[in-house]
RNA sequence: GGUUCCGUAGCUCAGUUGGACAGAGCAACAGCCUUCUAAGCUGUGGGUCGCGCGUUCGAAUCGCGCCGGAAUCACCA
């Protein structure tokens, strides 16, 4: 089926051509949709037209909508104000649409195939050494829900987690259950691995506070005093033992990273999000000192008298940038050279995202142009999708003064409210435990899940706990809630025929129509920038204009037959969008609620 | 100081390539359930779009300069 506003569009076209010569430039020609104050649905700008026409621009407007309606079935009938040029587009074109496209499950979504581009997506990236957090979450729910989206628009999506399992942190934890843990674990404490550990990571960090105030307090420096703690020397000297291959400390190391993987894999399982590849630094750490050696002896790269080996980046405006250690050994960024390459080579990707978190767009910027400079051209190919913080009403999350929100217990809280809620409105009354407890977590997680992806990724946000577990308004609830509504509706409504009929569509009607009619575009634009605020906001916007629909017509009661069997069709098409667009966002529906 | 990003109602956020008097939600107040789910709907109040200059028929949107905030600039990850 033609697109109504591209039809527009080249009408505007023809109509120039026709009446004054030139055709006019693909920027002269604006269709936009119209505000709710005015009638029509699509709205031509004529200012930009206006050196075509030399005209007034409520001339031009006439000229253009007299030459449309006469011309194209599509637009029965139009107004000019002020310089815009409001369209009506024909009721049979709205029927067409929502008999026909709109009918389709898959409405609005493209399906991949062989061919279709493949897009690495690297996200959620953890330490080994404590449990998730709310930061964590967000990109989690931003790298699943981005998944989701590319997929749906036409894309072959690999989903890679590299997970960082190596390094002092995790010795810390490690060295502090040695000292104090007795022995214990997650079976013989009934704490989660992830949990268990990251208590480890804290004691960990209060043996070394008492350890330099000792030192303090002896006499050192400050500075002194924290570089010289002894249990950090002994973190260290773990770190060594653990590049040594010690056997012992490598056990312990498994042992501890296996409790954690435990943990993580609950709480990856509870949020909904999975991964195509799990990658471990361990295994990843050493790549890409190769290609650090081989553009040095290539003179891309520059070795400094201590033998450590740098990137001059003063010609793109930067600094320098360590690349090798003088004794040899691999930085972070060295590490990601490699794997980037790595994964080019094993899959050919036509792009790579990595959700990371903004405090890293250095990094990010950085490795693009290294790579550039090393001579792969695939560089360009790298996408960072540099998302803001996730702050308190307070301020900033701090681990030290245990601000941290946990993301277990936050789960758990938003289900107790889900629960509390319905238990309140008293509506699941004939419903079994089993199934109630489904539709608290669904409630629960789809307010959690909203909440932090209807804000534009890369802005910073502010998480509100007391604002959160608000159900009304701009909420997952609220669309979850339509969709049971709209559910409930079409239950009752089984038997009835579904046809578009003769009747005349009313503009609320119409109105849900037009709005659905923009949601592949959605979809694209979503896509292109990488944004699930856009799906979020969308569905909102469509839940609301159901709402009050709903309010203000009966669907079963309607005054005809054909308009009770219209209204089914146009509901049933409002439910499988809801459901297609959270489905996007990683939200489940509810059949009641 | 360099780089990147941000600044819209009391609070949290929308505002797609510049377009018609700047929109929601929350909070406040006032209404609507013998009718398909009131987690809903309707109404009222609330704004120098950080400030200034410029480009343009037209700027929250683009450019420049300020002011304010965030992140980052490690032989850390």
């Amino acid at each position: 089926m033609q697109k109504v506003d591209q039809v527009i569009r080249l009408l505007v076209v023809d109509v120039i051509r026709e009446k004054w010569g030139d055709p006019p430039g693909e920027a002269q020609v604006q269709v936009q949709k119209t505000r709710r104050e005015f009638i029509g649905d699509f709205t031509v700008v004529v200012f930009p037209l206006l050196r075509y026409s030399k005209l007034s621009p409520e001339e031009t407007g006439n000229v253009l909508g007299k030459y449309m309606v006469e011309n194209s079935p599509m637009v029965s009938d139009f107004n000019v104000i002020k310089g815009f040029l409001n369209l009506v587009v024909a009721q049979s074109y709205w029927k067409e649409f929502l008999d026909g496209d709109l009918q389709s499950g898959s409405f609005g979504t493209i399906q991949a195939d062989r061919e279709s581009p493949l897009v690495m997506i690297e996200y959620s990236s953890p330490n080994t050494n404590k449990p998730l957090h709310l930061g964590h979450i967000r990109n989690n729910l931003l790298g699943h829900s981005i998944s989701r989206i590319l997929e749906a628009t036409g894309n072959r999506v690999q989903k890679v987690n590299l997970v960082n399992d190596r390094g002092i942190h995790i010795c810390k934890s490690m060295l502090a259950w040695k000292k104090e843990g007795n022995g214990e674990d997650p079976e013989s404490t009934g704490k989660k691995g992830d949990h268990l550990v990251g208590d480890y990571y804290v004691k960990f960090d209060q043996m070394y506070k008492s350890e330099v105030q000792e030192l303090v307090d002896q006499g050192k420096s400050r500075e002194e005093a924290e570089a010289g703690a002894p249990v950090l020397g002994e973190a260290r000297e773990m770190l060594r033992r653990w590049e040594a291959d010690d056997p012992e400390v490598r056990t312990l190391w498994s042992t501890m990273n296996e409790w954690v993987y435990e943990g993580f894999e609950t709480t990856y399982r509870r949020l909904g999000i999975s991964f195509d590849n799990t990658y471990y630094e361990s295994d990843t750490y050493k790549l890409g000192r190769a290609l650090v050696l081989k553009g040095l002896e290539e003179g891309i790269l520059y070795k400094k008298e201590d033998g450590s080996v740098w990137a001059d980046l003063e010609e793109e405006g930067l600094d320098h940038k360590l690349l090798l250690r003088s004794d040899g050994t691999s930085v972070y960024m060295t590490q990601d050279v490699g794997t980037a390459h790595q994964r080019y080579e094993e899959s050919g990707f036509n792009s790579h995202i990595y959700v990371v978190g903004n405090e890293q767009n250095y990094h990010f910027q950085v490795l693009a142009i290294v790579l550039k400079k090393l001579g792969y051209q695939w560089a360009d190919k790298l996408y960072h999708l540099s998302y803001g913080m996730v702050e308190l009403p307070e301020g900033k999350m701090k681990s030290r003064e245990g601000t941290v929100v946990d993301a277990d217990n936050l789960m758990d809280e938003m289900e107790a409210t889900a629960r509390k809620m319905s238990e309140e409105l008293g509506k699941l009354g004939e419903y079994g435990e089993e199934e109630k407890n489904r539709i608290y977590r669904q409630v629960g997680m789809g307010a959690l899940k909203y909440f932090i992806l209807k804000v534009d990724p890369k802005k910073n946000m502010t998480f509100d706990p007391a604002e959160s577990v608000d159900f009304n308004g701009n909420t997952g609830p609220f669309i979850q809630y339509t969709y049971a509504r709209i559910k409930s509706v079409i239950r009752k409504g089984e038997s009835i025929e579904k046809v578009t009929g003769a009747g005349k569509m009313n503009e609320k009607e119409i109105g849900l129509v037009r709005m659905m009619y923009e949601y592949p575009d959605i979809l694209k634009e979503a896509s292109r920038t990488l944004n699930p605020s856009l799906v979020a906001n969308f569905l909102y916007e469509l839940a609301k204009e159901f709402n009050q629909f709903y309010h203000d017509h009966s669907i079963l009661s309607a005054d005809s037959s054909d308009q009770v069997s219209l209204r089914l069709l146009l509901v049933e098409a409002i439910g499988r969008i809801i459901e297609n667009g959270m489905e996007l966002l990683g939200i489940e529906v509810p059949e009641r609620m």
